[in-house]
DNA sequence: ATCGCGTATGTAACCGTTTACATTGCAAAG
DNA sequence: CTTTGCAATGTAAACGGTTACATACGCGAT
C-alpha cells in the first residue's frame, strides 16, 4: 500500500548522512565518518567534556579543520537548553547614549562567550511585550531598558522562569534586578552646585514627560531647591524631548523672558547643546550673562562652545554591571533576586558653568551623598573610526 | 544484564510528555494534548501551513494562549534550517554613525519578521573571522561592515552558502554584494565647492590610515584638486583617527603654520569638531580666517559653532538598502551576485564656510556626478530620548 | 584462569519542532 | 453497494547535536 517504501532501519543513517552532505554545512557525523570514530568521540573532543586518547583526538581535529566543520547552534541549544545568547531590548537607539551601551554590553558579554542579539525602537509597550515574546527560546536573558514601561506593565509577557536584568526603568515591584544611574542625585548636585555659585534664577529644560530618567532628573533639581529652601518660583521649567532642537526652542524662549534666569541645566546634553545655540544666537554670553549645564556628558560636550559643565554617566559600566547581573542570574546566583543597583556620576564642570577647570574634576562634596557604590569609572574614551 | 530497564516503546512517549512539562516552556505536545489533537494539528494552527477546520482551529488557539504556548526556536531551526536571524558585523560601535546604521537594519530586519545579532568592536581581522565563525549557524545571513579588512582577506571564514552583504569595505573580488556610500564623490564635491569659493590653499584632515572610507575620502579631495589642475601642494595633510581630539591636534597644528590654510577640510564630523575648538581657541574667525567643513553631517553638526557646513551621509538608508540586498539573498534572488550599490551623498553647506544658508541645501551641478541611484534622502532626523 | 576495575569509545535516546505520508470519514460518482 | 476523491487529521521520521549507559579492552590482583 505505501507509494514508497519505509526506509529500512538499516539504510536509515546511511540516507541520513548523504542527505546531510548535500546541506549547506559540516555534519558532526560527516566528521566521524572521515576520522573513523563516533559522533560521541567527536563531541567530546570538540568540546573537551571527556578524556580522549592523544591519536583519537588528533585525528578528530584534523578532520574538523579540514572539512570546516562547526557546531550546529540550534541543535546544541535544543539539547542543552541554552543558547549561548543574551537579549537586549532598547527602546530605541540614538545618538551616542545607546551606542554606548551596547558597547559595554557586547564587549562583556563577547568576553564571557555570549552573543548579543539586540532590539530597538519601541515605540509603546504592546511593541515590547512582542518583542520579549519573539525571543523567548533564543536568549538565556534580557536587559530590558524600558524608560517609559514599568516593568510591572511588562510583567505579563516575561516567562517567570527567563532571566531578567531592567535598567533604567521605574521601579516597578516586579522580582527582576534593576539597575539605574544615580540620575535624581546627579542632577541634585548639579543644580546644587549652580545654588552655590551664586545663582538664584534658574530654568530647567526637561525631558520627555513619560520618560523615567527624565522625571528622576527633575526630582534631584527640585531636592537641590528644596534643600537650599529656596521656593519652586526660583525654577522655571521649559519642556523638551532629549533632542538637540528642542533645547533650542527652550532656549529662545528663555531669552524672550523679561526677567531672564542666570543658569539653565537641561536634562540632557543634546538640550544644553541646544541651548547653546540659542544663546549664542541671541548673543547672550556664556557663562557671563547665563551659565548652561547638561547631564550625561557625551563626548562632543567637551567640544561645545563654550566646553559644557555636566554630570557624567559611566554608560558603559552600566552596560557591563548590567551584564554581569544577568550571567549571575542566568547560573543560578540570582537568589538575591530583586537587587537595585544604583551606579554613581559625577560632576564634570567646564566653562559653561564659569568653572575654568579642563575635564574631569571631581563634583563638590555634596556630591560624594549620591551612591556608596564606587566603580571604576575613569576609563576614557576613546573614538577611532568612522 | 541493564542496570535500569529501557522504557518500553509504549512508555516512552509519556516520559517525554512529562519531563517536558517540568521544563521551562510549554511544548506543542501539552497543547495538543491539552487541546485533544495531534502536535501537527497544532503547528498547522501555529503556521498557518494547512486548512484546519474551525472549531479545531479555535480549540487550540484557546489552548495555545492559555498555557502560554511560544514555539521553541531553536527546534523549529533545526528542521527548518532558517534562523530569521541576521548578523551584523561592525568593527566598533561609536558614537551617531553607528547607532544609525544599527537603527536602520533593526527597523527594517524587524519589520520582515528577523531579528538582529550583533557582534562590534572587532580590532583586528582574526577576531572577526571568529566572531563570523561562531555565527555561523545562528544567523541566516550576514552584513559585515568591515573598514579595514577587504572581503578577500575574511573569505576563508565565509561558508560560501552564507549570504552575505558588505558595507563600506574595500573592493576585495569576493563574490560577494558590496555597498557603500559615495566617499569619494562627496570628498570630491566638496573640494570642488572649496575651491569655488576661492580657497586655493587647503589642509585636509585625514581618517585612519587603514581605514577605507577614509582613504576614499582622501582619494576624493584630490580628485578634485586634479580637476582643478592645482598641485599636490596646494594641499596639506594632517593625520587624523575619526576622534575629536585628533581633530583638534591638527587644528592646533594648522594655526601654528607659517603661511596658513584659507580653509579645512577634515574626514569626517567629529574632527571637524575639534578644528573648530581649536581655532576658537587659538581666536581664529570661522569663516572670516579659515573656512572649515566635516563629512557625515551627524545631527550635531548643524549646531556647531559655527554650524559646520559638511557632506550628508545618509546612514540609516545604507542600513535599510543592506538589509534589503541581504533578504534578497537569502531568499535566494541573488542571481546579481557581486552587485556593488553606491549610495549618493548631498552637500550640506552652512555657515562655517561661509555659505549662510541654513540647512539642507543642495549642493552645486557638479554634485550631480555623484551617484545615479537617487535615494529619498529626506528624512528629517528626530530624536527623543535619553 | 578468573575476576574486578578503570579507561576509551560506541550506541541510541532525547531535545521540540516540521512535514511527508498514512489514515479516516464522508459525499459524489459509478 | 462499491469505488473514488477530497478534506481533515494523525503518525512518525528527520533535523544535528549531547550524554547516559553499554561495551570493549587491558591489566593487576586474586
Amino acid at each position: 500500500m505505501t507509494r514508497r517504501p519505509r526506509t529500512a532501519p538499516g539504510t536509515r543513517k546511511a540516507g541520513r548522512r548523504a542527505a546531510a552532505a548535500t546541506a549547506a554545512g559540516v555534519t558532526i557525523r560527516e566528521v566521524a565518518q572521515a576520522a573513523g570514530v563516533s559522533v560521541a568521540t567527536v563531541s567530546r573532543v570538540v568540546n573537551g567534556t571527556a578524556v580522549v586518547r592523544d591519536d583519537t583526538r588528533h585525528r578528530v581535529e584534523a578532520e574538523v579543520t579540514r572539512l570546516g566543520y562547526s557546531p550546529n547552534a540550534a541543535a546544541r541549544s535544543l539539547i542543552t537548553n541554552r543558547t549561548n545568547t543574551i537579549g537586549v531590548v532598547l527602546p530605541d537607539i540614538w545618538g551616542e547614549y545607546f551606542s554606548e551601551v551596547i558597547r559595554g554590553i557586547d564587549l562583556s558579554a563577547r568576553q564571557a562567550g555570549y552573543h548579543v542579539l539586540v532590539s530597538s525602537s519601541h515605540s509603546d509597550v504592546a511593541e515590547t511585550r512582542d518583542v520579549l515574546r519573539t525571543m523567548h527560546g533564543r536568549v538565556d536573558g534580557v536587559i530590558v531598558m524600558s524608560p517609559h514601561a514599568s516593568p510591572r506593565e511588562l510583567q505579563g509577557c516575561l516567562p517567570p522562569s527567563l532571566p531578567v536584568v531592567f535598567l533604567n526603568s521605574a521601579p516597578g515591584g516586579a522580582p527582576h534586578a534593576a539597575l539605574h544611574v544615580d540620575n535624581r542625585g546627579g542632577a541634585r548636585a548639579m543644580v546644587a552646585h549652580l545654588l552655590g555659585l551664586g545663582h538664584r534664577r534658574l530654568a530647567f529644560v526637561t525631558g520627555p514627560a513619560s520618560n523615567f530618567d527624565a522625571a528622576e532628573r527633575r526630582r534631584g533639581c527640585r531636592d537641590a531647591l528644596r534643600t537650599a529652601r529656596l521656593g519652586p518660583d526660583a525654577v522655571s521649567e521649559f519642556e523638551g524631548d532629549f533632542g538637540e532642537e528642542s533645547g533650542q526652542v527652550a532656549g529662545e524662549a528663555i531669552v524672550r523672558l523679561e526677567t531672564r534666569p542666570t543658569a539653565i541645566f537641561a536634562a540632557n546634553d543634546s538640550m544644553a547643546i541646544g541651548v547653546l545655540f540659542a544663546l549664542r544666537g541671541a548673543g547672550v554670553r556664556v557663562p557671563e550673562e547665563i551659565a548652561v549645564a547638561g547631564f550625561d556628558d557625551i563626548p562632543i560636550a567637551r567640544f561645545a562652545s563654550p566646553p559644557l559643565s555636566t554630570v557624567r554617566l559611566d554608560i558603559r559600566t552600566l552596560g557591563e554591571r548590567a551584564l554581569a547581573r544577568l550571567l549571575a542570574e542566568i547560573s543560578g546566583e540570582g537568589a538575591s533576586q530583586a537587587v537595585r543597583e544604583v551606579l554613581p556620576i559625577r560632576l564634570v564642570l567646564r566653562e559653561s558653568t564659569g568653572d575654568r577647570d579642563g575635564d574631569a574634576r571631581t563634583g563638590p562634596p555634596r556630591a560624594a551623598s549620591v551612591s556608596q557604590i564606587v566603580i571604576n569609572s575613569s576609563t576614557v574614551r576613546r573614538r577611532k573610526a568612522s
